[in-house]
Parts: structure tokens; C-alpha cells; sequence
DNA sequence: GATTTTTGTGATATCGTTCACATGCGTAAC
DNA sequence: GTTACGCATGTGAACGATATCACAAAAATC
């Protein structure tokens, strides 16, 4: 393997020293025209490329974020970091992608390599609510940027991006309700999770509005437990008339049930979801769903954790913004798509 | 903000050198019990953290592998990454992930942000063919180890991990032509990308096999094209009864055109797709594709690459594995599934 | 008990940069 | 003609860790 080149061995061949040589690939104003022409000379002959981890140890800032999300396969993850990475690559950042799994031990962790890596900010999904959370903004953390996405954490030392999970539950509903239905079931997630906990929030107010009953049924991220449940919904004495699922990964488990009990939506059973997917309107009948808009989730979110970086050390206090759902009308739900 | 401790703020407070708290941390076998937890009991108490800039500086490794890819979004390429960092994580090494949008100059832009991070190897799908894939090998690469996935690299300096596109595509053509298919058109992008002209290939392949004349149909990965090439295909004089189409994002397109068209397989049109995708057994019908082995790709393309690294110098020659694909047969091909 | 070996620990150099300050030179000011 | 200043460049230290070698104390050998 030929060792690396270094500045020392571009200083040497353009007869200057390391310093100059520095000077001139940060473009310094205090160089000769002729020196400066000199050392790209010998910088592209020898090919030298500067060694940005001895720069990042030197300057103390490293020009990388880190981004902290659950998975990768969930397509609303990876669009949000998708979206970050558009943001970084204009602040001619580099990012770190780490997945926890949604497991708080697995995001301590990550975190904490990351801070070891001298990332200078942090956009998280954070795992889950409490536990981990806290563990996060632990000491090592205090003073480091950090923009939570999708999910708030408490004590709220740092920004938090969130869309309106609530409303968006209650839109789901409402528009169920609208239609007709009086026995609507919720399927969803355990309730740690934020997400999941603020969405069967916004069905619950929306059927209590009403005076209907709320029923929620919680499944876990695999086929059997949906299966189980919609079986039983369905068998129970008063089967519900529409459903609203929490997240897109149940709404697709939802829709397998059914549809290997041969039940299509919207009769006998309306279905609304929460996310959008790419598929959702290839279905027959398509699915209305409520939408978040993901990739301004990930660009606002990046880039107020720019903005905090370059505010430095006088920080404004946390803010927590909220961006709108929007209900998507397909045919799942029994109405008519526009 | 509150200085950083260091290494030396530890051994000052343990009354130790920094060498002797670098070896406790390092689990060297040469330190007393004694000063062993008298070290740690420091470390716990200041929260100390190494800092793995000076380390890796230090050391010449950095336990970072690099991976590149083209964007997040295509779950093939997010599910590849998420594989690789699978076995990177149980390698203890960190992930850094950059997309190249199938640009060469972002490819090389990246690699070398990569190379300059002194990352210890790389797992890339190479964006184009020729151009920037040949950039990707030059001085800098020539001793970093490097895995393709999914695409090769001219002049295969390097291992590649593929699978196999020309028998994927005429495994879907002879199931077509099984089905007594005689026009049968393939919808594709452009031949300069490694997969679809193979896949192509394997098209044509089965097509002259059995005296059939074949047509392929250029879009880009946009609605438009896709919907241009349906219409200009359905109208013509001797429209096809059968439709390959050569990934799943153009599966998807196809389908948006079709159903635009009111059109839905198999008839008149039946259709395969190549690469699985989430959703495509809730669509009515299902849509018959080709599978290929996406998380087995990326932990195979990470596995070979820690094998490179921990075999050193001595490289053994590079080679190319070819991963199977297999015919996944649901409904919109016109056969019966299983 | 004297000598050798082992063992734990520390001092110093080093990884490849950039920062702070010093130097030297040319030009303008008095 | 001396002082002053600006400007290009060089010198040495520093960033925070580990590698190498040296050294003293303890253990083992005779």
C-alpha cells in the first residue's frame, strides 16, 4: 500500500512550508499568486488530499451531523433522512446515519459513539418516550445541538419537529364519522410510542365529540397479532363498520387480514390510514389516508439544526413546531375519491 | 459549554499516567486490579468519553466503513444499507452513508469525502457504468477495499456481489411465453445502467430462444415518459399482450399507467415485474415478480468486505458471486398462483 | 543474598493538521 | 535615514490519543 501523502510531502515538493501549503488550500487571502499557483501544482500532481481527521482534531468541529432514526426500511424513516441528507450535503456537511431499532439501549449507544465522533449536532427520532429519552439528553449531550423529528422528548432541551398526530387522528375519524359510521375501531401500536399514543388520542376525542365509543386495539409489529385482532373484531357481536389504523405499517398488516378473509374496503368495513404510501393509490379500492408531508419534515428539521449551530453558544430557548396533516380521500374509506 | 475531559483530566484524578488509563481503557493485561478500578471509578464519576478523532489519528483506523448508494428511497437500496449495517454493527464499526442520485460526480465527490474520513473500506453500488465508476478505482481506492453490490465495476479491481438480472429476465419472459404469450414488450430505462440492460438482455435472450421478436420500450423514471410509452403501445397496430417491466419503480409506473388506462392485468395485459416490493401481494392481483435476495445481498457485500479488511495486505484475487433470483408467481401474470 | 527475569508504570515521540506568534522584507511616513 | 507598518512566510506548540522504549519494583532463579 503507498502511504498517504501528506501536507509535509506537498510542502516539501513546492519548497514552501506545511503552514503555506495549509494557507493556501483554505484559501487564505495572505498568499502570493505565484505560491498559491506553486502548491495546486504539486497538490494535483501527487494527488494530495488533506487528512480530515487530523483537520477535525485540530479545528475541533468534524463538518458532520449525525441522524438517529428507528430503521431504514420504513419508507417515512428513510425519507426523512433522505431529506436531511439533501439539507447537510448544501452545508457541505457530511451525515451519519445510525438506526436504534427503537430500542433506547441501542440509541444510548449510538448516540453515544456518535458524540465520541465529535458529531457537532444530532437530528433524532428519538426511540422511545421517558427511558431513553432522558439518558439522551444525559450530560454528554447538554451541550450539543440536538432537533428531535416526529417524536418529542421531555424536558424539552432541544427543538422538536412534530406533525399534527392529534389532529390527524381526529380528522380520520371525523371523516369517518361524517359518513355514517358509528362503530369505528382503532388499530394501533402499543401506546409508549408517541406517535402512536397522540393519534388514538385524536380518535378517542373525536368519537367522545360524537358520543360514540372508543375501541382501541393494540397489535404488535407482526402479521399474526393484526391477523388476531381483525379476526376478532370481526367475529365479535358488534363488529365495527370502519377502521383507522395508526401507522402505514399496520394499515398494510390490516389490509393482508382482510384481505385473507376476502374482505375488501369499504364494505363491509371503511378503512382509513395514517401515513401515506407509495402504493396507496394502486390499491383497489385506493387508500385514504392522513399524510404527512415527510421531506419537509426532514429539511426543516435539518436545517433549524443549522441554524442552532450557527447561533452557537447564546441559545434561543427550544422551540417545538408543529407541521399540518392533510387527509387524503382515496376509496378505502367508502367516500368518493374527487 | 463545559470542556470536554480528557484523558489526561482522568489520570490527573487518578493519579496515574494517561498511558496507564489509555491501557485500562484498551483492556491491556498489564495493569494491577488496583489501578484498574481506581481508573474506571474515575471514568465513571467525570462521565469521560474517549474521543475517537485522536484515536483514529493515532491508531490509522477508524472502525468507519463507508456506503454508497444511490438514494434512500428505493427500499432496494434502503434495505441494502440497512443489511450492511447489520454486520457493521456487530463488526463495532460505524456506518457513514452517502446517496451519489446516480451521478457520477457525486459519486466520486462522495467517495472522496469518504477516502479523506479515511474510512477503512467501502460497500458501493456504483452509480453509472464507465465514467465515474472508473474514477471510483483511481489512485485514492487502489489500496482501500472496496465491494460492489448489485452492479459491477470495469476492471473489477474489486469483489463484486450480483445477482443474476439476465436469468431474472428470462425467467419473466419464458413464464410469459409459457402462458402463450407471443407479443411480449419490456419496459426499461436506459441501457447504461448495469441492471436494465442485463435484464434486457435476459429479455431478448428468451425471446430469440423461441423465435419471437422483442421490443423494448426506453422511459425515465418519471410519470410522464411511462405513461407515453403505455398509451403509444396499446395504440399501435400490433399491441403486446404481456409487459416486463425491468424494476420495481417502473412496475409501479406501468401500473399507475395502466390504471389510468383502466386497464388492469392480466388481460388484456399481463405483467411481471423485476424486484419484489412491499405492497405487491395487497394489489388486485398481485403482481408476479422476480425476487431478488436484498437483505442477503447486503450482508454477503458487508461480510466480504470485513474480509478483506481483516486479511490485510495480502489481497486473494477479486471475485464476483452471483446471487440467485427467483420467480415470485401472483396474479398479474395470468397464471394461477400458487 | 546476588542476579536475572518479569511486570507494572511513566516519559517522550508521533499521527497530520492548524493556531498563535515570530521573522524578514519591502514600502511609506516622519 | 530611521521608524513604522503591512504582508508573505516560517517556527513551534497544540489538538487528544497510542506506540515505543525505559525504568523501577517485585518475583523468580541460582
Amino acid at each position: 500500500m503507498a502511504r498517504r501523502i501528506r501536507m509535509s510531502d506537498v510542502a516539501k515538493a513546492a519548497a514552501v512550508s506545511t503552514m503555506t501549503v495549509s494557507r493556501v488550500l483554505n484559501g487564505s487571502p495572505h498568499v502570493t499568486e505565484d505560491t498559491r499557483k506553486a502548491v495546486f501544482a504539486v497538490v494535483e500532481k501527487l494527488h494530495y488530499q488533506r487528512n480530515e481527521l487530523a483537520r477535525s482534531l485540530r479545528e475541533q468541529r468534524t463538518r458532520q451531523i449525525g441522524i438517529l432514526i428507528p430503521n431504514l426500511f420504513d419508507p417515512f424513516f428513510a425519507n426523512c433522512a433522505h431529506a436531511v441528507g439533501i439539507v447537510a450535503k448544501q452545508h457541505h456537511y457530511t451525515v451519519v446515519i445510525a438506526t436504534t431499532n427503537e430500542d433506547p439501549d441501542d440509541e444510548f449507544a449510538e448516540a453515544r459513539r456518535m458524540v465520541n465522533r465529535h458529531v457537532e449536532g444530532v437530528v433524532a427520532i428519538p426511540a422511545a418516550l421517558g427511558h431513553g429519552a432522558s439518558r439522551l439528553l444525559s450530560s454528554e449531550f447538554d451541550s450539543l445541538p440536538l432537533v428531535t423529528l416526529d417524536r418529542p422528548l421531555e424536558g424539552n432541551r432541544c427543538d422538536s419537529l412534530l406533525v399534527q398526530n392529534k389532529r390527524g387522528g381526529q380528522l380520520a375519524t371525523e371523516h369517518l364519522i361524517s359518513l355514517g359510521h358509528k362503530r369505528i375501531a382503532c388499530i394501533s401500536l402499543d401506546a409508549h410510542l408517541y406517535t402512536m399514543r397522540t393519534r388514538q388520542q385524536g380518535y378517542r376525542d373525536a368519537m367522545a365529540a360524537t358520543g360514540l365509543k372508543a375501541s382501541v386495539q393494540t397489535v404488535t409489529d407482526a402479521h399474526e397479532t393484526t391477523d388476531d385482532a381483525i379476526r376478532r373484531l370481526i367475529n365479535g357481536k358488534q363488529p365495527p363498520t370502519a377502521l383507522f389504523c395508526t401507522n402505514n405499517l399496520i394499515t398494510r398488516y390490516v389490509l393482508h387480514a382482510l384481505q385473507s378473509l376476502n374482505i375488501y374496503p369499504p364494505r363491509p368495513l371503511a378503512l382509513v390510514g395514517f401515513d401515506d404510501f407509495e402504493t396507496a393509490d394502486l390499491l383497489q379500492p385506493g387508500v385514504t389516508v392522513i399524510r404527512q408531508p415527510v421531506e419537509l419534515l426532514g429539511r426543516i428539521a435539518a436545517e433549524s439544526l443549522f441554524a442552532r449551530l450557527a447561533e452557537g453558544e447564546r441559545g434561543s430557548p427550544p422551540k417545538r413546531t408543529m407541521l399540518p396533516v392533510e387527509l387524503v380521500v382515496r376509496g378505502s374509506c367508502g367516500a368518493n375519491p374527487r
